[in-house]
Order: structure tokens, then C-alpha cells, then sequence
DNA sequence: GATAATCTGAAACGATCAGTCCAGAAATCG
DNA sequence: CGATTTCTGGACTGATCGTTTCAGATTATC
């Protein structure tokens, strides 16, 4: 037998040494497979979609990655760490309106109307998976944090149910898009919501 | 052969003749079947786990129900019916705070948290399987009707983007309630957000 | 060149899936 | 009774799934 064990965690590098390297990124595989599973969601994505996207063979993905679960996961949490920066990224650079223009980033992904994938996992999987759950109340957290830092930096814990309101909210309408809500519609109600409603 | 043909739409009924007569009843298979899609999804859902809550045998759900994906549409067309008609009763029967009220009934479904099943169903399903699609908006607008009426029974035209608001705010709680968070926290801050921030 | 690590592509595994088919029992009608 | 309809339960099909294994080619270090 060759390599029958699992990695259960992120794989462990060679950074030198004997025999063949890689000839594959392993970081630019893991992005491709979040694409996947963020498209497709986690039942429907087959191997064969995975290794298609991620451009290597059945061996080398069961040799680096260990099985589909645990790829997922760590496609998870990759797109929960790039998800939070760019939404700070968002706060931060935004003109007048911080909030605002979090919802409006939230509530329109780039890529097309896929939604959040962590938001698509935890509908689909968190009830009965306690890892998925997991990570998606951490980023939920954290979406809701930065909420709460852009309504009173000084203070944020004091609005930290104002910031659920806004995270809620926005994350609320991504269910409207993927059912085929145009995207300008849920932006004007987002901004009248935020002026209006809540300002 | 026998009964190779299947039912598209609705079984045509027979009230009486030769024959044995249904020893289930159709309405109560449907309900039990919505509920298994409920808990579980399309497609993490079998036809065992269907054929055992119904009670039936295989042989009699493809004779009556005609497929799988067939009987799914009904189970939402019904699900969609019943869950609006809920509504407008919490609505109707509310004693001081009509949008509150239809709030927390959205955000706090009976049996659990398994969230909307529309909702389920448009981020497993809609962005590929326009039928979903389709239910899916006709639902989600009937809601933002119901709130509109809520708000301003003698224009609700004029309040749509406020019904379109508190309707995804309710909804994108139910994500939260999936990710494990309790429902009382959940349903202090709708209170905080109606009275509070969107009076 | 010897050794070692990884590559590829394909084959095979056992399991599960939706859907079909059949044989025989059961129940209702004329 | 005889005709008819639905029932049950299990066997079966053909496909797809995640996973394992293998042989042989490739590319690095020593």
C-alpha cells in the first residue's frame, strides 16, 4: 500500500527533498474547490467536479487533501477568513456611509447571485453537522462585530443588537436574489431601509 | 405492464367504484413528505425516508405521486399555502404589534430549527431549478404583501420597501437559528430592531 | 545511476440512489 | 362469484457516488 493515511488537517509541506514536486498549487486547488462547493453546495459537488476545477488526478487530490469533508471544511474556513477581510476592507474604505456600504457588499457577492457560501452551508448542513455549524456562528460573529465597530468604534458592544439587526438584514436578502430578485431592487431597499428606517 | 404513466399535477381522485379502495390518505402523505423535505432537504432526502414517513409502499407512491421531484413541487406549493395563511392569522390575531408579531413567527418556525423551507429551498435549489425559483419568489413576495398590509392596510403600495425590509430581516435570522443560536437572543434583538431602530 | 517522491489515468470497490417491475394478497363493486 | 383496483414487499436496473489501489511515467536529490 502507498498512501492510505488521511491528513486531517492542512497537509504538511515539503518544502525540498527527493522524488518528484508538486505541480500544482495547493492554495490555488483550495480556492478552485471553494468556487465549487460555493456554486454547487456541498452534496452536489462530486469528485470528479472537484479534480475538474482543481486540475489535478483522483490520487493527488486524496494524497494532499485526505477526503471531501475535510477539503470542505478547510474550504470553509478559507472563505471565511477572506470573506471578514474584505468586509473590513469595505468598512474601512467606505466614504460616507460604513454600514451601508457593508450591507450593500454583503447582500451582492461578486460572482454572481451564489449567495454567502457560509450562509448556503449553514442552511443546507449546520443542523445536523456541528463542524459547519461551528464555523458558520464564528462568522456570523465576526460580520456581526464589524458591524458593531462601524456604528460606534468607542463603544460597540453597547450596539451589538443594532449590528445584528444590519448583518440579519443584509444577509436576509441574499435569499431574495437567489430566487431572483434583481439586484437593484434589493440595493434601493437596503439604502432606504439604512436612511429611513434605520439611520 | 401496469401503471407505468406518471401523474404530472395533481392524482385525479376516485371517489367510488370496483376495486380496493386508498387505505392512505393523500393529504396526510403530502404533509408528512413536506415535513421529511423539511428536515432534511431535496437531496439529502430518499425515497426510503420518504416511503417510511408516508406509509406507503413504493409501488404506491410512484402509482399516486408520479416522482420524486413532482411530489417535492406539491410539498412546497403546499407548504407555501399553509405557511401564508399562518401569517395572516398571527398578523390578524396580533394585539398591539402586528409587524413584531409576524416577525418573530417568521424568525421562530414550530418544530425546531430547520428554518423556512422556502428559504432551504432557494439557497439549495433556486439558482439551478427555475420551478423553485419561481414558488420561491411567489412566496417571499406574498410575505412582503402581508407586512405591507401590516404596516399600512390603506396603501400598502407605498410601503414596500419598509415590508420588503423587516420581511429579510425576519429571514436572515433564521440563518443565525440554524448556526446554533438561541432563539431568545434572536428574538430580543427583532424586538430591539422594531421598536428601536424601525419604529 | 540509484533512490525517492509525486505525478497521471484508469480500473475497481461497495454503497446508495431514483425508478421499474412483478407476484400475490386484499378489498370493493356489479 | 368474477371483475377490478389497490395494496405490500421485495427484487432488479442502471447510474452515480466517495474512496482505494495500482502500474508506469516523471522529476527531483544524493
Amino acid at each position: 500500500m502507498r498512501n492510505a493515511e488521511v491528513h486531517i488537517s492542512g497537509s504538511e509541506k515539503r518544502t525540498s527533498g527527493p522524488g518528484r514536486p508538486r505541480s500544482f498549487d495547493e492554495a490555488a486547488a483550495l480556492e478552485a474547490a471553494m468556487h465549487v462547493f460555493w456554486q454547487k453546495g456541498f452534496e452536489a459537488t462530486s469528485l470528479d467536479d472537484l479534480t475538474k476545477a482543481m486540475g489535478l488526478s483522483r490520487s493527488s487530490f486524496y494524497a494532499t487533501f485526505g477526503c471531501k469533508q475535510t477539503l470542505f471544511l478547510r474550504a470553509l474556513e478559507h472563505y471565511s477568513k477572506n470573506g471578514i477581510r474584505g468586509l473590513k476592507e469595505v468598512a474601512e474604505t467606505a466614504e460616507d456611509d460604513a454600514v451601508d456600504a457593508m450591507m450593500q457588499a454583503l447582500s451582492d457577492p461578486k460572482g454572481g447571485p451564489r449567495g454567502c457560501l457560509l450562509v448556503n452551508c449553514i442552511t443546507e448542513l449546520a443542523p445536523h453537522d456541528d463542524k459547519v455549524a461551528e464555523i458558520g456562528r464564528r462568522h456570523l460573529e465576526n460580520i456581526e462585530d464589524l458591524f458593531a465597530r462601524a456604528i460606534d468604534p468607542d463603544n460597540p458592544d453597547a450596539v451589538r443588537d443594532r449590528a445584528s439587526a444590519y448583518s440579519s438584514l443584509a444577509i436576509g436578502t441574499l435569499a431574495l436574489r437567489k430566487a431572483g430578485v434583481p439586484a437593484e431592487r434589493i440595493a434601493r431597499t437596503l439604502k432606504q431601509a439604512r436612511t429611513v428606517l434605520m439611520p
